[in-house]
RNA sequence: GCGGGCGUAGUUCAAUGGUAGAACACUAGCCUUCCAAGCUAGUUAUGCCGGUUCGAUCCCGGUCGCCCGCUCCA
């Protein structure tokens, strides 16, 4: 039975993983706020990668431990920064769009025949033949003579004039909105005066942080290529269309790695990654099955990523997209193009002298592992959303013990007995280590089904053979399966399955 | 951005041009020695703004949000 991404999004607000952002107001599209378990899971997460990335990097090809450092850089930068990376420019293109057609149309694109005393001017693409110019003319009942017209840019006319122009694919004019700006990049001014000076930009990825900062971190570190900065955190994108949850939304968050290496062993260590990367996922508790690992296509290359061994995406099968599957994560090979735009732009030297390789001066290529946190998160969701009619809750979350926002309960079997000065002192033992729950209200089946639901994988019940024989059951989330085992060694049990 | 659908309690759903109901959740109490989310009671809702009307949750317009398709996605 297909999972129904309704039911999980009304868990997720139910049980406080994810609410709509500004909720009491209506909501904006494109925000999510991450509530009490939701952020758990999502630092869960995120330590994880930083563990698996800076604390305890993986044993590179040549049996070393390979070199990654943190970093956490400005949110926003010098707005110069993304003039250099090409976020701004390539895509701040105003575009019009034709009211009948429903096509848009890069402004720039499109000339005008303009004519002082005709009341109709059609508009062409810029490309488009003159022989073709004319058979068109002649469709629309107008003189087929260039001569007549002027042709004209239409980022040279006033809006004014737009009354009169015909679309490219229609036979009327008027069709043609307004010219509207068209950049994904959110802007925000520093300084209290806002003019075009103080324009700035909330950062689209946080890669850049890091390219900006390599040069710090080469002088301060004792890094040596290779070597890697690793960064999480929050990025902005106004995205045309949000949607599918947390999937797609305007802030949210990544987890970037950017691997300096040699351009000659560029191959070697995007294989390397690319299956770590894949090993974390799974690791986390993504299954096989629903994860696939696909390279881009030559045309859906982004700008950095032309030149070089292209990208590969890390994709899940998310319930909006089975039976294809949703980026969590893409290894791109960036060349030099980082580095060597941030050289031109700013005048500074960011080459690197490598003393392994007889003192050869060179720009460092980029391997980048760039996943998405929130994405992942998700997917996360996604994977543990169980559905079982034979448990009271009907469904349950199944989340490795080590992702689990919550990884025991701690419940006394009776309410206002004996059980609970025990069960409190148990929990106030284990939440130094572990985040748990103590639950004393209602009887036992209640407290299992909220703890089920919110992916609890372990809970602890404090019964009168606890006073009588210092035992508890613990009862297991998925099997439902209980067992006694000492209440000494409650915690080397938890801590013993965190490691799974 | 376009087209279609939908907005009633925390959630899932009812109903009505004139007092808005239920289940579950939540809170309190009871009961309970392990799935009994059992019993009793209680809190909580018509997204927002405007129009029509004696009266609008219901009809109309706008707006915001969600879902689906297209478009977009450095």
């Amino acid at each position: 039975m297909p999972i129904d991404m309704k039911d999980i999004v009304s868990l997720c607000k139910r049980r406080g993983f994810i609410f709509p952002a500004s909720d009491i107001y209506g909501g904006l599209n494109g925000f999510w706020d991450y509530g009490p378990l939701g952020t758990e899971l999502k630092n869960n997460l995120r330590d994880r990668w930083w563990k698996d990335m800076v604390t305890t990097p993986p044993i590179g090809p040549d049996g070393a431990p390979v070199q990654i450092v943190g970093l956490d850089s400005s949110i926003i930068q010098n707005p110069k920064t993304w003039v250099a990376s090409g976020h701004v420019g390539g895509f701040s293109d105003p575009m019009v769009d034709c009211k009948e057609t429903k096509k848009r149309y890069r402004q720039d694109h499109l000339v005008v025949l303009t004519a002082e005393k005709a009341d109709r001017w059609p508009a062409f693409h810029e490309e488009t033949e003159d022989d073709e110019i004319l058979k068109r003319l002649k469709k629309l009942g107008m003189p087929s003579d260039l001569s007549l017209f002027e042709k004209t840019n239409l980022t040279k006319l006033p809006i004014e004039d737009y009354a009169k122009i015909i679309g490219p694919d229609v036979k009327e004019p008027g069709t043609l909105t307004e010219p509207k700006e068209f950049n994904l990049m959110f802007e925000t001014y520093t300084g209290a005066i806002q003019s075009e000076d103080s324009k700035a930009y909330l950062r689209p990825e946080t890669a850049q942080g890091i390219f900006l900062n390599f040069k710090n971190v080469l002088d301060s570190s004792r890094v040596k290529v290779p070597f890697g900065i690793a960064q999480i955190g929050k990025a902005f994108r106004n995205e045309v269309t949000p949607r599918n949850f947390i999937f797609r939304s305007r802030e949210f968050e990544q987890m970037e790695m950017e691997w300096f290496c040699h351009g000659g062993e560029a191959k070697m260590w995007q294989d390397f990654w690319l299956e770590e990367r894949a090993n974390f996922w799974k690791a986390v508790g993504l299954s096989d099955g629903n994860i696939i690992i696909r390279g881009h296509d030559a045309d859906e290359l982004a700008h950095y990523a032309k030149e070089g061994l292209g990208t590969s995406d890390i994709e899940y099968k998310f319930p909006f997209t089975d039976p294809g599957y949703g980026e969590l994560e893409g290894i791109a090979h960036r060349c030099d193009f980082d580095l060597k735009a941030h050289e031109e732009h700013s005048g500074q030297k960011l080459a690197y002298l490598d003393p392994s390789r007889d003192n050869e001066r060179y720009i460092p290529h980029v391997i980048e592992p760039a996943a998405g946190l929130t994405r992942g998160v998700l997917a996360l969701i996604c994977e543990a959303y169980t559905v079982d009619e034979n448990r009271p809750s009907g469904v349950y979350l199944n989340f490795t013990p080590a992702m689990a926002p919550k990884k025991a309960a701690i419940l006394p079997l009776i309410g206002k007995d004996e059980h609970v000065p025990i069960a409190t002192k148990l929990y106030l033992e284990l939440r130094e280590e572990f985040p748990v729950d103590l639950d004393i209200k209602q009887n036992i089946g209640k407290r299992y089904a909220r703890q089920d639901e919110i992916g609890t994988p372990y809970c602890f019940t404090i019964d009168n053979d606890t006073i009588a024989d210092g035992t508890v059951t613990v009862r297991e989330r998925n099997t439902m399966a209980q067992e006694r085992i000492s209440l000494d060694k409650v915690a080397e049990y938890l801590r013993e399955k965190m490691k799974v």
